[in-house]
DNA sequence: TAAATAGTGGTACAGGTGTCCTAGTTTAGC
DNA sequence: GCTAAACTAGGACACCTGTACCACTATTTA
């Protein structure tokens, strides 16, 4: 009896569990952990944290989550899509050069702990895809914004302003006057006949 | 009698040690403290580690730095300053359009840590400003290299792609090639007559 | 010289960490 | 129904953390 019967294989990098209760569940603790790295940045996304947030014993932390580098790209890759989404609403809603607006009513915290996410990335391949994709699509949302082809390097050259201008407000916390200013004075340049 | 002797009142947060071999011992604790944060990140300077490094007992560490807070905000002092004098030298030398190499020929590892320390500056006030002399010494260096004012917005523009171009090539270690040509066109933009 | 200060280093503490284990319970498929 | 898989929950393990303590020894000052 008792043929090594495998108890818990751990679905965790594999697909999303089977039963409803099990993926309501995942959801949560990834949500907890987005909500973590907000509020406290990386260090404070522990496992005992997340599940204690999430309302659920530690294990679940590491039934759904092979480890806690995986739970954190995978919060890295929901952030980032939720940002994609929101910016891409926002500039179809109000025009590229109103976006310092949306940074500036946007949650700092949550700004923050993309960031440092995405400079972490740098020091693991995971993340580092996840970065790369969170670029590409800030530079398609900014060419798109711009009737520019996703190619255009003015995209790209409007995008780095808008980054750089975005990491210095979150991080200095600068006042925004001046931002919106540098960032129309980008567009401008991009779109002036060479 | 003991007199409540105050044994060791520790120094950390106030000046330097008197002594010539304390404040050899504290720098060591500095270099050790900025090759760890190179090396493995933000996570890798703990006090163990550091102290392990510069072939110091532990309780040198904390002697010598009040808390662990303290020894990453000189540390990230040092790093800045450091930077910012390489940075200078180079564009001196080889003009501000070259920097790219620079980028390319520094140790990547160290800027990445320079960088995760100037994100973690968002929640910390006390990084908080020098991260903000870091972006001002900069700016003040694009526009030394352009003869701008100093307050030239034009300068500032640069910077912001400049910066941006840095970051991205630390993190997602994209060809440097088109950066070149992206940091050509932004200063030709800013030069070019209105 | 003696006293006061500066620095040293070994150790201990209380707490937090990621992860694993295991016995149990619920659910899905037949 | 029954069996196998999915899931739960609590606890434990080994390790690492920042920091405080304290009996020392150098060094400086008077």
């Amino acid at each position: 009896m008792n043929p090594q019967q495998e108890p818990a294989p751990a679905p965790s990098a594999g697909p999303p569990p089977v039963q409803e209760r099990g993926r309501r569940r995942r959801a949560h603790l990834l949500a907890a952990a987005v909500g973590l790295l907000a509020e406290g940045g990386f260090a404070a996304v522990t496992h005992r944290n997340v599940a204690r947030r999430a309302r659920l014993p530690l294990a679940a932390t590491t039934y759904y989550f092979a480890s806690r580098d995986q739970l954190l790209a995978e919060a890295f890759a929901q952030l980032v899509e939720a940002e994609l989404a929101t910016t891409r609403d926002w500039v179809a809603r109000h025009g590229l050069r109103a976006l310092p607006e949306q940074v500036a009513a946007a949650d700092r915290a949550r700004q923050l702990g993309l960031w440092e996410l995405y400079v972490h990335a740098g020091r693991d391949p995971a993340l580092q895809r996840i970065a790369r994709r969170w670029t590409d699509g800030c530079v398609r949302l900014v060419a798109d914004a711009l009737t520019l082809p996703e190619t255009d390097p003015r995209a790209r050259l409007v995008y780095t302003t808008l980054s750089a201008l975005w990491l210095e407000h979150v991080v200095e916390q600068r006042p925004l006057a001046d931002a919106r200013a540098l960032l129309d004075a980008a567009v401008e340049n991009a779109l002036r006949p060479a």
